[in-house]
DNA sequence: CTCAAGCAATGTGTATACATTGAGCCGCTT
DNA sequence: AAGCGGCTCAATGTATACACATTGCTTGAG
């Protein structure tokens, strides 16, 4: 792997766990150093993350760590919402044969079989966002809009944005198991929607299904312990 | 300025007017020499067009000139109208103060004073694109959604998804007189259900008004004579 | 004559050396 | 004592030299 790439790799780490801090200046000459790699491959790396908008250019030069407040990234979720809708109401409108919806189905019955145990350990939450990633991904995939899918590939690049980010902050808690519940749900109408070529209603529950995550955003940022759980949280502005 | 950021600019229109064609493969070296710069400034400026999207990464390393489907053209457009029309909806629902829309009605205004007259000479069509853009900018600026107007900057880097890509290549036909007509009574009702709170009709009106530009883009695409006319026009496949 | 192996040429990726810019500080002058 | 000017230092921006990989050609063997 070109070294460009896994310093790109190494520093996303390290801003989205807090080793870098939200609005840190980085300095070039030490950053090399600590990754044992010249200027050359760290420069590229920070203008990609620059580009993703995890970095900022500062006034005179060099780079910083970005630091998000609460309202962008509810601005950020609304964004993911907003697109996804797109993509639900173009998949709806596409009339997809029945074969291209089936991986959809299973992958709504299989969280089904997940949530129904009352309680979820950590791996069962980790297999919910797998599960739910995939759900994402083949239902942008349904809407064949590649311009879409590079705009929210784009977003996604910010931790938050991602549709599972929440979903590891969030466990043992009676509310957030019906968060679950009720979010898998939604997966269900939006297939059954799509199914019937329903694009109003696709994407209207798409962006209600953003919505849910904005309301995990907000009980995470009121629970400090939750809080730490979250990926990428060292980035969160003080409310 | 910085060497990186002119050679970006100047490449940037090298790819917009044809200099270097769609699908070409990029050679560091000789760009580098016919920039009369070092292959440091170009790859950053290499690697910043590889981001906007006006270029890709070849299988092997390198970079080349990206080409864009008409479909993708489309694809873009909606996008736009999509983003713009959750701006317009947020605009509306933030019920702002006359004061803040007053620089839209003067637009709008000064727009219809433009299109009033029968003929449209180049430097008209000039100072719409300017008027029409700043519409767009105040639009977006409404809805003081920062990761939003992030987002339509971004696809505003694809010289097709700006607001008035296509006002400079449609002149001196009567349909084309009438599409900038009906696109500022858009604006004028954009602006009367913002004034009201009417968030879903200004979404509406935002997006049916990208829908004019995919038609404007349509039209073009037949008409050799106006695609010659049109910024990037040498990026777009045949169909 | 054909195929394969090795070598050369070309081009990207990386390291390093050099230039330039800006900020902070010290000392000199008024 | 205060202010200005210049110097120094440090960090980014740029140029260049080097390393590595890939491709295509050439040469030799079968």
């Amino acid at each position: 792997m070109r070294q460009s790439v896994s310093v790109l790799l190494t520093l996303r780490s390290w801003i989205l766990d807090g080793t870098l801090c939200a609005g840190e200046r980085l300095w070039e000459a030490s950053l090399a150093d600590r990754l044992s790699v010249s200027r050359t491959p760290l420069r590229e790396a920070l203008s990609c993350l620059a580009h993703e908008g995890l970095l900022e250019r500062a006034d005179r030069g060099g780079y910083a760590v970005r630091s998000f407040s609460p309202e962008y990234l509810k601005q950020t979720i609304e964004l993911r919402g907003t697109l996804e809708g797109l993509a639900a109401r173009q998949a709806a409108e596409a009339r997809p044969p029945a074969a291209r919806l089936e991986p959809l189905r299973q992958l709504v019955e299989r969280i089904d079989a997940l949530v129904m145990h009352p309680v979820l350990d950590e791996d069962a939450l980790s297999q919910y966002t797998t599960l739910n990633s995939a759900f994402h991904q083949h239902l942008i995939a349904l809407a064949d809009n590649m311009a879409l899918a590079e705009a929210l590939a784009r977003i996604e690049h910010l931790p938050f944005a991602s549709p599972s980010a929440f979903v590891m902050s969030y466990a043992h808690s009676p509310s957030a198991h019906r968060s679950l519940l009720i979010a898998n749900d939604q997966h269900r109408c939006l297939v059954d929607a799509i199914t019937h070529g329903e694009g109003a209603r696709a994407e209207q529950i798409a962006r209600e299904h953003a919505r849910l995550a904005q309301r995990n955003l907000d009980t995470v940022l009121e629970h400090p312990a939750r809080l730490e759980r979250l990926r990428g949280s060292a980035l969160i502005q003080a409310p």
